[in-house]
DNA sequence: GCCAACGTTGGC
DNA sequence: GCCAACGTTGGC
């Protein structure tokens, strides 16, 4: 089993949201780092970070406001092929549209997993708290320019977060 | 709103 | 295959 941390941005999808939908399709994710931890490592049942980033309300700083669980096996996340949708990617289309003229198969170049909601921190652990923490200097989130929206969580911080939130 | 970091694209 | 240009992320 691993551990990951997965970041969304508050207020377009936040923790509350994946408590009130339980369940959601990790969408929109176009980094290949990021679609290769989803696709190629995850399992159902690992256990993910679920980090709001990006904002700009003081009131809800950037951190791990909760625990969510890796629910499905990886599959082709459709939203890439939807041109009205903000993530649409022409290029996996055009893709698409090659593999079938040419009559070879075709390989989603974007795919996802589904999420399910753990549990929500009472108080968020948040980012300056994370950095405060010599126990945490290691973490990728707290790296300087560290911009990939999934990162792989080691066990023991892991533990460490959700067990100082109990 | 600014800007550093960094992934991706495209010309050569 | 290099690298400049460009776009995006994300902390401040």
């Amino acid at each position: 089993m691993k551990f990951w941390l997965i970041k969304s941005e508050g207020d377009c999808y936040s923790i509350d949201d994946l408590q009130r939908d339980g369940k959601t399709p990790w969408a929109g994710v176009r980094n290949f780092q990021a679609r290769n931890f989803m696709r190629d490592h995850m399992k159902i049942g690992d256990l993910a970070l679920f980090y709001h980033s990006s904002s700009t309300d003081k009131k809800n700083p950037n951190g791990v406001y909760g625990v969510a669980k890796v629910s499905s096996l990886p599959y082709p996340d459709a939203t890439a092929h939807e041109p009205k949708d903000e993530h649409f990617d022409p290029t996996s289309v055009s893709k698409k549209k090659l593999a079938e003229k040419s009559n070879t198969e075709y390989i989603p170049t974007w795919m996802l997993v589904d999420f399910s909601f753990v549990k929500k921190f009472e108080t968020p652990f948040t980012l300056s708290e994370i950095k405060l923490d010599p126990k945490l200097k290691n973490m990728m989130v707290c790296q300087k320019g560290s911009r990939l929206s999934i990162q792989p969580v080691l066990e023991k911080d892991f533990n460490y977060i959700v067990t100082k939130r109990q």
